[in-house]
DNA sequence: CTTGCCTCTGACGTCAGTGTCAGGTTCTAG
DNA sequence: CTAGAACCTGACACTGACGTCAGAGGCAAG
């Protein structure tokens, strides 16, 4: 069943990649459409993929769950490639951000979710008053 | 059944209600459309607001930004505007969802920001490697 | 009345990530 | 060798929360 099967460590084709990471086929294209994942091709053209490169589309998943475009993390990925004084000065700068726009919108969520609490709680006053 | 006792708030139109609650007039009226909010009509047929709606953009705001769709808030409104036991028991297990939903998402956030910092610091070390 | 700003409805455009279809090729199990 | 699963490229569809444009009308001031 396995194309590992062999013992050899050969290329995952893209199905596998995209099980493994909890993707869609198609999310993987578009991950590599926008330079966020390479991949080398079989003879037949087919893509080819390491372990690694399951890491990274999880990686890539979480930077997208996190609100991060698909163009603000193509910036940071040099960075985490391939660290090098060029990219870190910029990429850090981006990082540092990313990291403070996630803290603000982390704390307007925790906010919103004690609202809803708020509501919540209100909620069931009014209906405990009901049956009182 | 006027807010009598709210000033002599006659009607805001839409673009006030908009620059007040920081929003575009455009969105105000999609709230409308998606029955998240209500308006008067002036005799030319012109949105009529007071206070009250702006806080209801306000509040419409933060919704949004934790995530949630028109739809969901759609489904929670009624139980903001008229709590009564009809609505308390569905809407609060809504709201109880979706509160659970922010906190596992907030928790994810906090992970990435703190992967964010790790990869800062490994960048960092990069960096000063290659000044020492 | 006219000027000018604001508003109205309706409809199409945008963006990002993804679904999906079409028409053709590659790979693998039997 | 063959069937069929998986893959390829390319392109159009979709969702959601708007932006934007067009053509028409409301509304206070001069």
């Amino acid at each position: 069943m396995c194309a590992a099967d062999h013992g050899r460590e050969q290329g995952m084709r893209i199905g596998e990649v995209a099980s493994r990471a909890g993707v869609s086929v198609r999310s993987v294209r578009y991950y590599e459409d926008q330079g966020l994942l390479v991949s080398t091709r079989s003879a037949g053209g087919q893509r080819q993929y390491t372990e690694h490169e399951v890491e990274r589309v999880r990686f890539l998943q979480r930077l997208y769950t996190a609100g991060l475009s698909s163009r603000t993390i193509a910036e940071l990925l040099p960075c985490v490639d391939a660290p090098s004084a060029d990219h870190s000065d910029a990429a850090l700068e981006r990082m540092a951000e990313e990291r403070d726009r996630l803290t603000e919108h982390i704390a307007d969520l925790v906010r919103t979710r004690d609202a809803l609490n708020e509501l919540m709680t209100a909620a069931r006053e009014y209906r405990d008053a009901e049956f009182a």
